[in-house]
DNA sequence: TTGACAGGTAAGCGAATACTTACGCATATT
DNA sequence: AATATGCGTAAGTATTCGCTTACCTGTCAA
């Protein structure tokens, strides 16, 4: 579901054509969705188009890297340093 | 719980002593964790020491890198091609 | 204004989950 | 040898999850 929403906005209808659960379904899918902050919302008349904006998976991320010694200290590192000048702030 | 065994080798009743849960409990989790690849067993005795061994969180990484052009898109793809000369093959 | 369409919400239900207690086995202590 | 300790596993249960159907509201078209 989150592929589907990465690249285009889309309508509840619309991706529930994509799965074989019913639309009330995915409706409850994209409030889990939007309440975890993965989710935005635009509404265009009767229609409401849902997008990914990944942004909060960072906390994930920043969670993970915590442990991530073992992959590759140093670029680790690296990558933390070049963030603080990165075109995130 | 992670965060328990990220330093440390620890005990199941060790473990269990942090949280309210029996344990049993405790030692389910630490069976999925096992099974996940996420932990090391060692025995000592009657004992079983275990430790957090986060090599596996990378495919959660890799999955986020996806994602990941809202971060920077550029060291992701240093990373990646790095990583295949890395310490982990 | 009436009917069709988009979609959120409530109620209910089966399946999966996360726990508990009870127990058995191995190791350590006396 | 007898007892205590550490732990895993089995069985049972309450809770949570993920879905469905039914229904309601709001918007568009005729």
């Amino acid at each position: 579901m989150l592929d589907l929403l990465t690249d285009s906005k889309r309508s509840v209808s619309d991706i529930a054509a994509h799965f074989e659960m019913s639309r009330p379904a995915v409706s409850q899918h994209l409030r889990v969705l939007l309440d975890a902050g993965l989710l935005t919302e635009q509404r265009h008349g009767r229609e409401r188009r849902y997008q990914f904006v990944p942004e909060r998976l960072g906390l994930v991320r920043d969670w993970i890297a915590q442990y991530e010694r073992f992959w590759d200290n140093h670029l680790q590192r690296l990558q933390e340093h070049l963030s603080k000048g990165g075109p995130n702030g």
